[in-house]
DNA sequence: CGTGCCAGGTGCCAT
DNA sequence: ATGGCACTTGGCACG
């Protein structure tokens, strides 16, 4: 990686090495006192202060103040990015158009600019997502409930997607929903519908719904039980802990959440 | 505003400079070669590769790889950040209590840090949030219906805050639900939850809900259907130039989505 | 602190 | 493009 530090003397002279990153695809990094302008799904208006602003090799702006993790204001991926100088200012505009967004920033004063070009083939590994633990409960299946089969996974109905689509020891039809942090009363009423959806195409049978998390809020579990469903707590660090050692690595599972409820 | 940059020469002399960002309260961003570990709600690894760290004066800790909006791994608000050298590596973990959670940074390679501090007292404004959108038809309940009166505003109820609480030109209430794009199934069940709840104290009055919003899904307005329940479209844009007009500011609203449906 | 809910949510994937 | 949904969602307000 080779990093390069721009004092510009003048608004004029910062805008071609601005200009410069952009046409080279670097990523560039901007100091600067500016205010700034938003205007598209919603609108909003920064007034002056020091910011450090990104521009990656994809058009992606983010404004950082100097606290908080999320950026004041940005622009995901944009078209266009515009540069001029007007009034003693150095007006960038982001351009987006789907959806029709503009974000223009007004630099009255610029500090450094720091131009780089990473080398980051990097590949990125995540575990214990939904779709991991899906994938664990879904091969065993006796986690959840003793004598319980998987017969379909992510199985679509009308209002969207089963999670696990199974049948009880006693040959019922079992419907669960996974949650990989505390179940909401969301969560509840997403697997009602699907067991409403269900009850159509089999009137006669009797569908259970479990609820199938770490942990589940107090009203969730009331409602869980006022729609007569259930709510099965499953050990997410256990089940990290058991795909982790069948996968020959150390576990280093000291900080993963254990559930309370 | 005063940025300092710093090519440390070994991984050492790095330790000194970041440690005196972090006791300093400085925004500090990092350019390095490293690889991470990230284990708390999830957990994640990320090879080796360029990247750009970015830490600042709460904790906040990012680290941007060099495309896309996201950070790929960060940590919001630390209270402990530790660092060393191991093997080589500097090693920087960031731990968060609650939930517990850590990030571990191993840079392999420091290019350049560079320590800042930035003036940013600016005011940040937003507009056409929900909120503000809320606050406009609670005081122009006409805009949704004709001769329908506010009761109240964000009225709590046992499963959350109905957004507007009304009663129409024959004295039924009317239970509003405000979204400020498009509504999904979510905000129709949210809606029927909340007149649910108010049917209860009121058994006999018939409660019609109304979602209000720029568009909704077609699944959700059949939903919206089924439960005997409105949908009202209003223009947002429509919203802002009033409420802009007003405040004697001119208006910039040509990029402020236009609804579809 | 948990629970609920908005957000310019973002991102991923399906139709 | 629209829709449905997970996310280390983050953030705030409230009990």
């Amino acid at each position: 990686m080779k990093v390069i530090h721009y004092n510009p003397s003048s608004l004029e002279e910062a805008v071609k090495i601005i200009r410069d990153a952009l046409t080279s695809k670097k990523l560039m990094v901007i100091y600067g006192c500016c205010t700034i302008i938003y205007e598209g799904r919603g609108a909003s208006r920064l007034t002056q202060g020091d910011r450090l602003v990104i521009v990656k090799r994809d058009g992606s702006v983010l404004v950082h103040r100097p606290f908080g993790y999320s950026p004041v204001n940005w622009q995901p991926e944009t078209t266009d990015i515009s540069l001029s100088v007007e009034n003693g200012e150095l007006v960038m505009k982001a351009l987006r158009l789907t959806p029709r967004e503009i974000l223009e920033i007004r630099f009255t004063k610029i500090y450094t600019i720091t131009h780089a070009i990473l080398d980051d083939r990097g590949e990125f590994i995540e575990y214990l997502s939904e779709e991991e633990i899906r994938d664990y409960l879904s091969k065993n299946p006796s986690t959840i409930e003793e004598g319980l089969i998987t017969i379909d996974v992510e199985k679509r109905v009308e209002p969207g997607f089963i999670d696990l689509y199974c049948r009880d020891r006693n040959g019922n039809v079992v419907i669960i929903e996974i949650k990989r942090t505390t179940a909401s009363k969301d969560a509840v009423l997403q697997l009602k519908r699907y067991i409403d959806a269900v009850k159509k195409y089999m009137p006669r049978e009797r569908i259970r719904g479990i609820i199938v998390a770490p942990s589940i809020s107090k009203s969730a579990l009331e409602l869980t039980e006022k729609l007569k469903l259930e709510y099965k707590r499953i050990d997410i660090s256990q089940i990290y802990k058991v795909l982790r050692s069948r996968q020959r690595g150390k576990s280093l599972l000291h900080y993963i959440g254990k559930a309370k409820s």
